[in-house]
RNA sequence: GCGCCCGUAGCUCAACGGAUAGAGCAGCAGACUUCUAAUCUGUUGGUUGUAGGUUCGAUUCCUACCGGGCGCACCA
């Protein structure tokens, strides 16, 4: 509806003032104003030299001379030089029948790559990289709901200092082959925690850990069946986990697959985009107003930068894009402007293909979680804190079985950690407070999954028909027409946040989609309404929010419960 | 030193250049014989880091300063 009314408004415009502009309609601060707002009679007051106020009222006055627009709103007026639109219950709420059952799409849908994740083999994920897991997961779901074709992909570094630090202090302790997987990378975490230890303490070990890294490499016969065994276990636990996360991803890239692809892709174009600097392989960036950057050693080995650039020919190759959102920690901003403009130079064909996307890095605000380990704080530790402050509150809940408490332990779980990561801006740094995050009260994901529970608690309690188009004209509480407008924002809010790749704009809004349910729900019954009209429509009002409460936390990554 | 990003309520965060700057938590005062109280209602709390500038209008744009984060060649 907001095209049709920017349409109007500009033919309007055209015919009082004989100018052409795009009026800005959009959603007003507050509901109050009613559900669309354009200031564009304070914008164009200056060349038509007169008062907005006047501007505005001549444009009203106008409009409402307009049938179709007269059908649709229930009042269109002019208050200071703002012009404010009032949809009528009826627009609204067929409106809103619609985008339940189908979201529009983008006008020019496109091929997504998007990549995100990208957690080492041989460590345990730290709260970085579930961070990165929750957000690009989300960014993908997103972009995939308004029309694109989107392919998740992920890169893990199976190589380099890291992975031989692990595998001298997997040697040193006999190569140990534990039980569970959730043994071997524990195990593998503590080992790599001793080889920092000792590269940096012991000069002998430092040699060994080096020499270790170096026959990686070349193949060393030994060490690539201790290393592909070890990788293995990673690998698996990683799996494991995105499954846990519910993340799908079709491409699984690995570093060391990257080597000698990123080498041929650089000295193809040395001399061209690549030059020789102190021995090394470079890209001069300072022409583009960027930093030099070594691609290939002195030494003859390629560095991460060399390997990013087969990487990402390679994506291009196994499913061609027009879109390669490439995910990572901020602190990787000028090292992809880099990257992007030495593969732009290398392959034309890609050029305005690919974007980085630097979210904020995560810092814990206490100590707390931490100071069991002295350690960053692992993702899986991250989960299992909060799963167990999850079941203390589900324990005393009656009428569940064990199975369901455990299902339903799971799902709040990921919920309490999707929310608290999707809410805010995800290119700003966070700050990541356990208790916060755990905590069920408020502006939390358990918060809306409640919400979302107590509205499939009504529907099993009544079983009566959905409403008709009559009955309609009984939504005349506050409480209900409220909701009922917020509801029908729901296709523009998911279209802005595809076109700011913003979640927390989703987040925000299924939240207050859910406080404005629960003010509702304190305020009028279903269940015990005697008027039948009333009964109807406030049961498929309350329907309808739980479509949306479930589509939006979809596009999260959260998954609904119908009991808790 | 150079570059990029960020400073909004006690804390964590919102706010296409627009209306009285909004939420949650914490604090205070209330609401469970009623469809799930992980809920709801009311309330306290702001010179939007500082100083200028542009604009009818600035948290938003520009400049300087102060404070914080990150990056700047053979690590990933």
């Amino acid at each position: 509806m907001k095209e049709l009314f920017t349409e109007k408004l500009q033919q309007q415009i055209l015919t009082l003032y004989q100018l052409t502009c795009e009026p800005l309609v959009t959603f007003p601060s507050s509901t109050d104003f009613g559900d669309y707002t354009t200031n564009v009679a304070m914008a164009i007051a200056k060349q038509v030299k007169k008062s907005p106020a006047e501007i505005a009222q001549n444009i009203v006055s106008g409009l409402k001379q307009d049938p179709e627009f007269a059908t649709k709103c229930d009042s269109i007026t002019a208050q200071g030089g703002y012009i404010n639109i009032t949809l009528g219950t009826g627009p609204l709420w067929n409106s809103v029948e619609q985008s339940t059952v189908s979201l529009f799409s983008v006008s020019q849908p496109k091929r997504i790559l998007v990549e995100y994740g990208q957690p080492n083999t041989h460590k345990l994920p730290h709260i970085g990289h579930l961070f990165s897991y929750i957000v690009g997961d989300s960014l993908a779901r997103i972009l995939d709901a308004v029309g694109n074709t989107v392919v998740k992909a992920n890169y893990q570094g199976d190589i380099g200092p890291h992975v031989a630090k692990s595998l001298y202090g997997y040697i040193q302790l006999g190569q140990p082959k534990p039980q569970t997987l959730q043994e071997k990378v524990m195990l593998l975490q503590k080992c790599y925690q001793e080889g920092n230890l000792a590269y940096d303490s012991d000069p002998v070990a430092k040699e060994t850990i080096d020499d270790i890294n170096k026959k990686i490499y070349q193949k060393d016969p030994e060490i690539t069946q201790i290393w592909q065994e070890t990788k293995k276990w990673s690998l698996d636990f990683y799996l494991e986990l995105e499954t846990r996360l519910g993340i799908r991803q079709t491409f699984h890239y690995l570093e060391s697959d990257m080597y000698e692809y990123g080498m041929k892709a650089v000295q193809e174009n040395v001399g061209k985009v690549f030059q020789e600097s102190d021995g090394a392989i470079v890209f001069p960036g300072e022409p583009y107003g960027l930093h030099t950057r070594v691609f290939i050693t002195k030494k003859g080995t390629p560095t991460y930068e060399a390997k990013d650039m087969g990487l990402n020919v390679q994506k291009y190759e196994d499913w061609p894009y027009d879109l390669n959102i490439i995910t990572t920690a901020s602190e990787q901003n000028a090292y992809f402007q880099v990257i992007i403009k030495a593969l732009e130079l290398a392959n034309p064909h890609l050029k305005g293909k690919i974007q980085h996307i630097g979210f904020g890095m995560v810092s814990l605000s206490t100590g707390k979680m931490s100071s069991r380990t002295g350690q960053i704080v692992n993702a899986v530790e991250l989960l299992d804190a909060t799963k167990a402050r999850v079941q203390e509150i589900l324990a005393e809940r009656e009428g569940l079985s064990e199975t369901q408490k455990n299902e339903i332990s799971e799902t709040v779980t990921l919920a309490a950690v999707k929310f608290a990561f999707l809410r805010q801006n995800i290119l700003q740094n966070m700050k990541f407070d356990l208790e916060e995050s755990v905590s069920f009260e408020g502006k939390s994901g358990p918060y809306i999954l409640y919400s979302y529970a107590r509205i499939m608690s009504i529907l099993r309690s009544v079983e009566i028909p959905d409403a008709t188009t009559k009955d309609v004209a009984e939504l005349t509480d506050p409480s209900e027409t409220q909701l009922l407008r917020w509801l029908y924002r729901y296709p523009e809010v998911i279209h802005q946040a595809a076109a700011t790749m913003a979640p927390h704009t989703i987040a925000e809004y299924v939240y207050t989609t859910a406080q404005l349910f629960n003010t509702f729900y304190s305020q009028q019954q279903i269940k015990n309404e005697p008027n039948q009209q009333k009964q109807r429509v406030r049961k498929s009002l309350v329907q309808y929010t739980a479509q949306i409460l479930k589509q939006g936390l979809h596009l999260l990554g959260i998954e609904t419960v119908d009991t808790m």
